[in-house]
Formats: structure tokens, C-alpha cells, sequence
DNA sequence: GACGATAACGCAATCGATTGCAGCCACGCA
DNA sequence: TGCGTGGCTGCAATCGATTGCGTTATCGTC
């Protein structure tokens, strides 16, 4: 119930100073240290159950084996995985992530922010980018490493992971033109993120291959209500539209929503693919045909390489783009 | 690019002593400080965009402003709603929580607890408590502020903020029964934790209430595979059975998965009622009955229960249980 | 027996902020 | 003029660990 030991407790116990004490726990340095003494520091530490503060050591270190990680929406199950390759990645190498909520909100972004930056964690994930990011700019002016997932910034600023959203969408407009659809509408996600652009640039292109008619709603945000409303509208100003790609799943699940309301079968009237395979689409009725994102291996590669940059590797930013794949369930089906 | 400034800094430039600088920047003890000077230090702060260094506060103050968050399952779609609950509340009084997944490892859990104690957090959100947690135990004698979510513990070693699993239970074996059903079955979650206990507990009594025949199957974890296997056995071996009470939504979704497997439909031939109402059980097919939790408040509650402990009110261990309410949906039908 | 090399360890500064205590100054009052 | 009072501010210790540098002990060698 007293206060918990000290380095300088776990040497006095041990008959030695506190320096030594030191350099006996630390692995690195404990070759320093007769052999002996060393055993005899360790036995001291745990008989007292001895735990270095961490605080203490970042101050004198400035380095807290601590990585900031902000989410811009921890309810959307895309990121929970993303999160957990992340934590898989770099617990491995003693360091823990702090966690932060960014709600899609600027402001509340820079606050999680600064209070990650008081706390001094040594490098930051972030996938909340917005593709000009003013935060990200002066971050990138104070020299703390950083790595993207999933959203990048116009600017090449920071090394990124992201998926092969080009190849994704480019399959998922094949599947439709090869089960016969020829009006096939695209609702985007917001144009300020980076991949609601880059997802609707490459629609615009799979569809000029096929020399079909080009039709986009951009949607107000990632969300179920933003998709079920550009749905409507979409719906009441193309009603020849017979597949829709939607930017990301939750807006798919809008636009089931949005299809029930009219009373229109998926697959029957109209197709549907969503963009993430987030969990549970599976389980839709009808199981949601979707663009496969590895999200495990989006957080443990971005982990991966803020590990080695804060390792000294060279800090090029490079980008890596994972591959994508098509999961078709039900939810497409041939044009009738 | 050059380092970040420090209270000296901002001292300097202000032409003071960092103690000065130090009180004019701390609203409680700015008034020490004449007016005019901490107007002149507030400015150098500003020029020099001064964040001070949480570390070095923490380490003097022996206060972190954090708050550490013990989750058992971040990808369960549960827990990041109550995430967001604990922020609100801890957000608006200035406290950060430190997340940490346990993955129901006891040893995972141990570790990331060193982690957070290490970094000297002012409490700890638990919502992964076992019944009898060896870790608990130990926790309760050092003295450290616990609030249990969800979850707890056999001996009332801590406050805890959980949901009324009982009137929960029993409204609804009670909207079974209403519907005719007199062979209702439990698929309880794993009874080294409370949950599944005292819903199991509450099944007895409800269904005792009604001279029922009482069939409960024990599930190995609150997973979809787990609750899979547990309906297939129970079907094996209860096939008189045309209700299901599930130990929360992922089991029940095990038992879909089963029902279909065996061509059995849901609600025609059983009726199925979950525990939790987690997102998107409402978009299944049929559209999952069950006992909604209030996630949010879950985590607000006990959020705020943990910031009274701190600003050192009475440190009795109480205990809050939130009202649950029946989601009556589509997986639920009359008996035949 | 003196000297240099090496291993082992102790000393004290340091990281950045907070805070009890003391000093200073101005002012008021006798 | 002397003294008390109160308002501001500075000094220095402190939190707990790390680390450059200096000191001591030990041993081998000539």
C-alpha cells in the first residue's frame, strides 16, 4: 500500500548505487556490471516487485516506447483490426499504442493530438488524414515520424499504407460489366479525403474503358445516412441505374436502406458492392459483395514501418499499396 | 525543427524565473502572480507555442491526467461504444485514456496493465474482469482507483457500472413464454465471468418462475464459433427446443449460423433473442430480438464514477446497474 | 615494488515542471 | 525613522531514472 520502490529502493536493498542498480536491470548496459552484482540487483528487484516508472525514464530518455495512433472513427469496424495489427506489430517490440478518437472533427483532432504530443510519444499512425491536413503540414515541419494508414495527403509528407484502391475498383467494375450492367452509378466518398478521390478517379477511368456513361454522387461523409440519402437522390435522377459502387460499406448499408424504402430488390433490380469488407456485410441479406481491404496487415505494415523509421532507416516516404481483392457475395447479380 | 520549447524558455522571454512562468500558466495558481506579468508570460507562451511537458508534470505532480482502459475485445462492436462513452465523460475534465486490448488473455492482460501502471495512470477502467481475477486481487491492495464496466468481480472489490442482466433476462423469457414457447433453451456465456453467470442465474429463476424445463448450454467464449457449436449441441440433444436465449449477440449469431446450417428457420421453427443490441444486429436476417444495453451511459457512468473517486469522494464500492430494455425484432415468433 | 591497463562501480548532472520557503520591495502606520 | 504587512517573485529541492566521467580496486607485467 506504500508508495511503489524506487531504483533507488531496489539498490539499497542490493548494497549498491544507483547507477549500478541501473545499468544491472537495463539489458543493454548490465554487461557493465559484475555478473554477480547484477544477480545480485535483479533478486533485489523482484522481491520487491520493483516496475521502472516510465515517465521518469522518458523525461531522462526522451523516448517513451509509446506510439500515438488516431482513429477518425473507432465505431466503424474497419478500425478495431487496424488497431489490432497495429498492437501486434509493435508490442512485439516493446512499444504501446495510445489510442485516440478524432470523430472526423479538426478540432478534436488537434487536441488528441497535443495531448499525444505533451505525453511524447515517439511517432505517430494516423488515419484520419484528410488530403490537405493543415495539422499534417505543421507536423511534418516538427520532424516527429509519422506514417499514414489507409488516407493519404495530397502532398507527399509522410510514408503511407494504403490499399490498391485503383486495381479495387477497376475489378469491381469489371465483375458488373461482365455480369452485363451498363449503368452503373459510383457514390463517392467525400472528395476531401483521399480515398473517396482516388476510389471515384479510378471509377471515372473503368468506366471511359468501357466507353459507358459516367454517373457519381459524392456522399457528405462515410456513414449509413449520408449513403441512404445520396442513394435517393441518385436514384430519383438516374432511375436507369442498375449497379451502384458504393465508396465504402457503410454507405452501402445506406444504400440498402435506401433500396428497401423504394421497395427495390438487391440484387434482383439493382446491384450493389461495398468497399471494405468490414465485419459483418457477410452477414447481410443479401451478403454484401465487397472490395476485400486487408485491414490487420494495413495497421501491421504502417506499424512496420514507423517502427524502422524510429530504428534510423532512411525516411524516404515511401508509400506501399496492399493488394485488393473482390468478394462477391450476394448482393450483385447479373442485369436483367 | 529545433526542440520543443520548455518552461525556461517561455521564462526567459518573459524576462521571469520558471517558477513564475510556471504559476502564470497554471490557472490555479495564477493569481499568485501579478497581473501584468502573467499576461507577458501567457504571451511568450503563445510566441513560442509552448505545450508543456506532460511527462516532467507528471513525474513532479505524481498525476497523469490518464486514465488506463482495460478492453477484452476491441473488435467486439460493443466495447467501442463504450469507449466513446468513457471519453466524453474523462474528455470534458481533462483526463486521456490509455486503451488497451486484453484479448481475454489473463497474461496479455497482466502486461498491458504493467504498461499502464508504469506510466502512472490515475485509475482504470476494467472491462475485462474475471469472476475471481487474480489480477484484481492484487490491484485492490495497491490501492489504485478501479472502476469495473460490464463485468465483475465475485468480491466486491470495486465500484462497477453494469447493465440489470436480470430484469434483462427476465423480460425476456417473459416475451418467450408470451408467445407461447415452453422449451427455451440458454446458450450462456462462460461462467468465469459474471455475465455469464448471473444471466445464466436469472434464466433459472425465470424460467422457474413458470415451472419450465430449464436447459442451459454453457458456451467456451462469447464468439460466434463458440455459440455455433454450443446451438449445435443443444439441437443434438434438446431438438424439442423452439427458443434460444443467447449469452449476448455473438453467440446468437453462432446460433443463426447453426439454424441455417440445419435448414431451420429462424423464427418459423425457433426464436432467438440476443443480449447487448451491438451494431448492426438490426440489418440481419431476421433482424435479431434482443436486450439492449445502453454502451454509452455504460461507459459515461463508470467514467464519471472513476472521476469522483478521484476528486475523493467516499471511495465505497458501489455498485450501479442501468436498466436494459427488449428490442423486440424479427427473431422472435409466436410457438407453433 | 612501481606502473599501466582494465573492470566495476559511485558521483553528480540532467531531463522539465512544481512548490515550500524565503527574500525583496513598497506601503502604511505609529 | 522604524516596523509590520502583504503582494510578488526567486531559489532550490524534488519527482525517478539515465549516463558521462572520474575513482577505486584488482591484476599482470617488467
Amino acid at each position: 500500500m506504500g508508495k511503489p520502490p524506487t531504483i533507488a529502493d531496489v539498490a539499497s536493498l542490493a548494497g549498491v548505487h544507483k547507477a549500478t542498480a541501473s545499468r544491472a536491470l537495463n539489458p543493454r548496459t548490465s554487461d557493465q556490471v559484475n555478473a554477480k552484482t547484477a544477480r545480485r540487483v535483479l533478486m533485489a528487484a523482484k522481491r520487491l516487485g520493483y516496475q521502472p516508472n516510465a515517465l521518469a525514464r522518458s523525461l531522462r530518455t526522451n523516448r517513451s516506447a509509446t506510439l500515438g495512433v488516431l482513429i477518425p472513427d473507432l465505431t466503424n469496424p474497419l478500425f478495431p483490426l487496424v488497431v489490432r495489427g497495429i498492437e501486434d506489430t509493435i508490442g512485439a517490440h516493446g512499444y504501446t499504442a495510445l489510442l485516440a478518437n478524432t470523430d472526423n472533427d479538426p478540432l478534436r483532432t488537434q487536441t488528441q493530438f497535443d495531448a499525444l504530443l505533451s505525453r511524447k510519444v515517439d511517432g505517430f499512425l494516423i488515419a484520419s488524414a484528410m488530403r490537405d491536413d493543415p495539422l499534417l503540414t505543421r507536423v511534418a515541419e516538427q520532424g516527429i515520424p509519422v506514417v499514414l494508414i489507409n488516407r493519404t495527403t495530397d502532398a507527399p509528407l509522410f510514408p503511407a499504407v494504403t490499399g490498391d484502391d485503383e486495381a479495387g475498383v477497376a475489378t469491381a467494375v469489371e465483375h458488373l460489366v461482365g455480369l452485363g450492367h451498363r449503368h452503373i452509378a459510383h457514390l463517392s466518398g467525400p472528395a476531401t479525403v483521399s480515398t473517396g478521390l482516388v476510389r471515384a478517379q479510378a471509377f471515372h477511368h473503368a468506366i471511359a474503358a468501357h466507353s459507358l456513361p459516367e454517373v457519381v454522387v459524392e456522399c457528405a461523409s462515410y456513414s449509413e445516412s449520408a449513403g441512404a440519402a445520396a442513394a435517393s437522390c441518385l436514384l430519383e435522377e438516374h432511375p436507369e441505374t442498375t449497379a451502384i459502387l458504393a465508396g465504402n460499406d457503410m454507405i452501402a448499408l445506406g444504400v440498402l436502406q435506401a433500396l428497401s424504402e423504394r421497395g427495390l430488390d438487391c440484387p434482383r433490380e439493382i446491384s450493389l458492392i461495398g468497399f471494405n469488407d468490414m465485419l459483418f456485410v457477410d452477414k447481410l441479406t443479401p451478403p454484401l459483395t465487397t472490395v476485400h481491404v486487408p485491414h490487420h496487415r494495413l495497421g501491421a505494415e504502417a506499424a512496420q514501418l514507423l517502427l524502422d523509421q524510429l530504428a534510423g532507416a532512411d525516411s524516404t516516404p515511401k508509400r506501399v499499396s496492399l493488394p485488393l481483392r473482390l468478394v462477391v457475395r450476394g448482393s450483385t447479380g447479373s442485369a436483367c
